[in-house]
DNA sequence: TATTGTTATACTCTATAACTATA
DNA sequence: TATAGTTATAGAGTATAACAATA
């Protein structure tokens, strides 16, 4: 056992990596610094990336359901979405069944650029799990998955 | 195959689950979520709290090396460092063999919190990963290591 | 000349309160 | 009365530039 030096020369950083929240949030902040680059043609955030493809997947989706899916605060989606609008990327519809409600749907533009969008983000997934096999990679996500489902 | 309904009741989260960094994000959320109340009563927010632990452990670490490993750029290290000073947990020391730098020790009543800080970060850990065996657990870090440690 | 720590500051992200239109 | 969307705003977190002291 080392007598406390002084003189740190490699950090001990065992205690911290044995918190799954660290590992999760210094993976986290690799995987967003990869992605910033790699997705810089289309001048997506990573937030923005997520709302535009739920929108792709869910056409007529609501404002409501995006924050619930990813935990954003109405308030910090409604210039989220004003943005890539604004971009001719997305259109506000009227919703069919709710007056309060606006379903959201991606435009002809939005979804050609999603398709290009997504697959360069699958691509970028290569790096990110550089370091995995694909059935690690698989684990991984299975296992993420079960911390941040909490009721399931 | 469901013809793209205006009414969406489950959103479609397949795609971006099948992305890490958005699995690896939602984990470190939730993880983070639950550390504010878990550790209220120490009143830290999770980077001072890896602060504090990284310094327990590393007794005469400099605040370069701090920045390094957790990934925080020097000028809001200063802050931090600060609060935890004015708090009676911290004490920067000259460093022994250069001048530019200190030291950052724990004080004796900074060593009693950490060891009860660290104990409830442990417990709360149980709640994190409660919905994991002990060896999802340690596999799930170990995976995440692979992802966040691009050069190993 | 390079590095440590610091200040000042700007920018982004996230959170809260309150309002409107509709259910 | 409750909910969807919005506005305004506050707070936390993160970023760059520039400086003094030391290597």
């Amino acid at each position: 056992m080392p007598q406390e030096p002084a003189h740190i020369t490699d950090v001990d950083t065992r205690y911290l990596e044995s918190l799954i929240g660290y590992n999760a949030r210094r993976a986290a902040l690799v995987s967003m610094e990869l992605f910033l680059p790699n997705m810089a043609e289309f001048d997506l955030r990573p937030v923005e990336f997520s709302v535009l493809s739920l929108v792709n997947h869910n056409p007529g989706i609501t404002s409501r359901q995006l924050c619930t899916a990813l935990s954003i605060l109405p308030p910090n989606l409604v210039g989220l979405v004003n943005r890539v609008e604004k971009r001719g990327l997305l259109q506000r519809q009227p919703h069919p069944h709710d007056g309060r409600a606006q379903g959201l749907h991606l435009t002809a533009a939005g979804s050609k650029f999603m398709r290009e969008a997504e697959r360069a983000a699958t691509a970028l997934e290569q790096q990110v799990a550089s370091a995995l096999s694909a059935s690690e990679a698989q684990t991984l996500m299975r296992l993420l998955r079960k911390v941040y489902r909490r009721a399931d």
